[in-house]
DNA sequence: ATTAAAATATGACAAAAGTCATATTTAAGA
DNA sequence: TCTTAAATATGACTTTTGTCATATTTTAAT
């Protein structure tokens, strides 16, 4: 479904948007550790995120990265764009040219109003509600 | 969603389903071209199928693949878990260990109503039942 | 029996995704 | 200004996925 960059980048932008502030940056070895995920690999993440404007960073002593308030208004299909590229979800499931409802491929229907409708989610919720619905216990961060 | 692979092996087995039978079988060559994968790439695929009962074969000449009338009760579902292994599809989307209703990711009640009912459809309907769809004109088969 | 046509088995190769390491740049603080 | 702590840039390496080629086995037809 996600490729394992995407989810890796998902779980750090939450992370930074429950624990992290303008005025309290993290580093990504204190970020890595808690989402369980390479460091190295996860500072690569982090720098493409922040060079697609979705997370902000500052470099050198007491630096580290951060949400701002605009980051905070962006939302999961825009961090998988940043990482996997558009089109992840708008392509055929079987590969034609283009997902067409009027010449609909075999899985077309059986797939189109579910998957719609989860596309449809993944634009819509911004980081800054996900980060609420996190604050209130209500769903939890994997490690 | 799917790898290329099960792609490939489901444009195959539906492309089987409707023009083939257990008296008219076709060979690898006939079967590349009009959904449009590379022969020699679909041969291993349709081996991994036959090896895993999902489709039938015949060696020699006059030889080639069909699907029997037990061929044609398996699932989509079964043709993914051939190809790409099982529990492609009942992970944690943010890879808990178990995706999990009591200590959901953020991304569970997002996703698992519209999820679980495309898994559902993936284990429901037979490749029968997407023949008669082909063949009553619904749906249509990619090249 | 021999031949030829098909699937099967095996493995080499290429491209993409994931992982790790290191040198460079920026900026805070002494 | 110097030192040190952080992100950034770059690239090497590994694993997985996708692709191609070729030798072997089976079987129908002569
Ligand atoms: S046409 Fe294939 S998913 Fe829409
Ligand atoms: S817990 Fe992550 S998808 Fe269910």
């Amino acid at each position: 479904m996600f490729s394992n960059s995407s989810k890796y980048a998902i779980k750090a932008v939450l992370f930074l948007a429950v624990n992290s502030s303008e005025s309290h940056r993290i580093m990504v070895k204190d970020l890595a550790a808690p989402i369980n995920v390479p460091q190295a690999y996860l500072a690569k993440l982090l720098q493409e995120l922040s060079r697609g404007g979705i997370i902000s960073s500052k470099k050198g002593p007491k630096g580290g990265f951060f949400l701002s308030k605009e980051n905070v208004q962006y939302t999961l299909m825009d961090i998988v764009n940043v990482i996997d590229g558009n089109d992840k979800f708008n392509s055929c499931l079987l590969s034609l040219e283009k997902c067409n409802a009027d010449k609909p491929c075999p899985l077309h229907d059986l797939a189109s109003p579910s998957r719609s409708k989860f596309i449809q989610s993944l634009n819509q919720n911004t980081i800054d509600e996900f980060s609420i619905q996190i604050e209130q216990g209500k769903v939890f961060l994997p490690l």
